[in-house]
RNA sequence: CGAGUAAGCCAUGCGGCAGCGGACGCCGUUUUACGGCGGAUGAGGAAAGUCCGAGCAUCGCAGAGCAGGGUAGCUGCUAACGGCAGCCGAGGGCGACCUCAGGGAAAGUGCAACAGAAAAUUACCGCCGUUUUUCGGCAAGGUUGAAAAGGCGAGGCAAGAGCUCACCGCGAGGCAGGAGACUGCUUUGGCGUGUAAACCCUACCUGAUGCAACACCGUUUGGUUCGGUAUGUCAAUGUCUGCUCGGCAGGCAUACCGUUAUAGGUGGCUUGAGCCAUGUGGCGACACAUGGAUUAGAUAGAUUGCCGCACAAGACAAAACUCGGCUUAUCGGCUUAGUCGCACC
RNA sequence: GGCCCGUUGGUCAAGCGGCUAAGACACCGCCCUUUCACGGCGGAGACAUGAGUUCGAUUCUCGUACGGGUCA
């Protein structure tokens, strides 16, 4: 990944989850808050709903290679957090696609929001 | 050929482009850190459930008894076990074979609803003798129930009864066999049900907590926890396992010093009572000897994304300190050895 | 990853191994009322699941499934 890190902090997840924008389709729901940092910090989160360790972690791959692939689309300086549903299991990583695109389109908006 | 039994094995494979984890080598780089390149390597038979047993670590070590918890045929195997093997007993199957918490009810306490005379030292209807008030003897027959006082037949008797006898079951003694559970023979007693996955008794085992254990490095602020020292004050308390004996420490407040908690990092972290082959011993579990192969060790947590080919199909499912078992889930396929049935020679 | 609990009608729940498995709210029918509510009478509806022990299991034992708590 070219310019993320790994979210890990339980407390930055809390904090985008309350105050982040959100945006969902087909497949899994996004959310993500200004990080006022020259990169973006990127967590996922999957469910119990989703299924046992098999399901969870495919969830999880597709997720990490749909964002690897879509990651020129979204800009910088941005906190991200996908949360798997229980369909992201049998889908395709380009299956997510459309989603990010809206992901973006919903970043770009909340931004143009604030600065007027 | 069909049906069924037991044991064991495999767990889609191959290729292309891009990518991930920890090592290794080379290069860049002032060392660390970091970056680049390279070829190799990278989830399971159950990794699962966490039901047992260990290793390892910390705490307590001054122990003893009780309590609590666990196990339950015998002999062995094992580091150990509630596991495994063989055998004994009981039950099931025509059979190969399978299943069993399988000690004690004659140490004591409890429970056995409803029905029934009666659910444990029984007597309602009965039977017999005497007599028709009764008194005595008896438990065959009757009904209920899951279960009714050893079973069944014959003799015997007033009627009956292990009262006597044969066979069977049970208990006790003796003899023989066996390492033992136990088995066989024999003598003898006439013999009050079930439940211990009810309390309990007997024998054996058992300290507690768990890698988020623990060891080391270390940041910031504050003064929560614990320890030490000093001063003051109080006369009871804390801790070691729940309790008792016993041991150890006096307790509380303040001040100072250390420690701990509150970011993080490193180690623990993978070679292990392990695996494979052959040989020897053993019925076997297993043991010993020789030879060989040993490549996950992450820390928000690595096997993927896209695509092609093959076949009828691709299940259950993801390591998190490590082993030995047990249990549960599982698409299918293969191998070996017995059994039963049918047909043919 | 370790440890500890629970599961009874739609909901909340009681239940010595033995009755038809209490009770409350909710639901249905009837009565009461001009009507609704309240009230009265009646009714339907459950032991998570598979085995075992026992004459008999919601209760005891073991396995499975699901739900919850706890240790940072």
């Amino acid at each position: 990944m070219l310019y993320t890190e790994i979210l890990k902090d339980s407390a930055v997840f809390t904090r985008v989850y309350k105050r982040g924008g959100r945006a969902s389709a087909g497949g899994a729901v996004g959310y993500f808050l200004k990080n006022n940092r020259p990169y973006n910090r990127f967590g996922i989160t999957v469910g119990k709903k989703v299924g046992g360790a098999v399901e969870r972690n495919r969830a999880k791959r597709i997720i990490r290679a749909a964002y690897r692939k879509n990651e020129l689309l979204l800009p910088i300086g941005y906190d991200i957090v996908i949360v798997a549903r229980g369909d992201t299991v049998g889908m395709k990583s380009f299956g997510l696609d459309p989603f990010f695109k809206k992901l973006a389109r919903e970043i770009e908006r909340s931004s143009e929001k604030n600065s007027h």
